[in-house]
DNA sequence: ATAAGGCCTAAGAG
DNA sequence: ACTCTTAGGCCTT
């Protein structure tokens, strides 16, 4: 096992890991406990997850294929606990080098965002792979966060690889290839409902090379999210996200249902219609090169009723 | 290009 | 206990 510290005071706008990992960005971690979303976690509860051969496209820094990352914080402290040397990884999927005091400093000053940064001050977007990311939300259409992390986790404990470390068994989030020998019928059964199809068809996408996510990372903002639209069960809210939470598109702003309704509520000039124009403005509003940054505290802060 | 209607399912509200 | 609504929408017509 390898190990490592990270003073969070080194951090420019520090960490808070349990905002960061449980506010409805990255479904891809597991809480030790197993109680992510229905309890708040003890202090210096263990997160887990397994950098798989899908590992986040265009970094080489990432961890190879098949590693477990465990990570906690503790007096001041996050540490890691690996397979290998997963400073590069944590690093990376935490985005822990995001100056987060610039991006807060550079956000509009308007009261919801200030108050949202206020309460949850040190939540960081996160940096998912591409692919499980895709997947995540592809699931997440019209469910809430706890479910769609039931999903996720059965999905890689009936499709992907088994990786022992430290006594215990961790999966990974299946290969495309892996994923792609599901049906709908066996994804029906294990609670995808409407979205098993889309589940199956995305990752025979994927898995014969017709497309791929991490293909997006390469085109402009607004191009980039069309072409996540070719995948079956994406649309343009589901593409905002994955070009937020995997692609580092730090200007995309997903609108879901939370999002409406502080438009409706706060920023009433930007509903322009359509979701392109919608976003557009909001996207201007929110401070544009880190919009997606308001956006998902802004989100985050109505959804947990604050 | 834009607008309805249908869709799996379980937790929460009434 | 039951029914109704809702939950980070998408696909088809």
């Amino acid at each position: 096992m390898e190990t490592g510290t990270i003073p969070i005071d080194e951090l420019t706008g520090g960490l808070d890991l349990y905002r960061t990992l449980e506010s409805g960005q990255s479904y891809l971690w597991q809480r030790e406990d197993g109680e992510m979303y229905t309890e708040t976690p003890a202090p210096g509860a263990w997160y887990s997850t397994v950098v798989g051969s899908d590992a986040v496209s265009g970094n080489s820094d990432a961890a190879a294929a098949g590693d477990v990352i465990r990570v906690r914080v503790r007096d001041g402290n996050l540490e890691w606990e690996s397979t290998t040397d997963a400073e590069p990884a944590v690093r990376r999927l935490l985005r822990l080098d995001d100056d987060l005091e610039a991006i807060v400093a550079a956000g509009p000053d308007d009261s919801l965002l200030r108050e949202a940064y206020e309460a949850h001050r040190g939540m960081r977007l996160v940096a998912d792979p591409p692919f499980g990311c895709l997947i995540s939300f592809i699931c997440s259409a019209q469910m809430r966060v706890g479910r769609i992390h039931t999903m996720v986790s059965t999905l890689a404990r009936e499709y992907g690889d088994k990786i022992e470390f430290d006594g215990e068994t961790y999966h990974a989030f299946p290969t495309p290839k892996q994923l792609a020998t599901a049906t709908e019928a066996e994804l029906r059964e294990l609670g995808l409902g409407y979205r098993a199809p889309y589940v199956v068809r995305t990752a025979e996408m994927v898995a014969t090379g017709e497309a791929h996510p991490a293909e997006a990372q390469n085109l402009e903002y607004e191009d980039a999210r069309e072409y996540l639209t070719r995948f079956v069960g994406v649309g343009d809210k589901v593409a905002d996200c994955v070009l937020l939470f995997a692609l580092d598109f730090d200007e995309a702003v997903p609108l879901d249902t939370w999002l409406k309704s502080a438009i409706e509520e706060y920023y009433p000039d930007c509903d322009r219609g359509t979701y392109a124009d919608t976003s557009r403005a909001l996207r201007e509003r929110l401070g544009g090169e880190y919009a997606g940054y308001s956006q998902t505290y802004i989100f985050h802060h109505l959804r947990t009723g604050a």
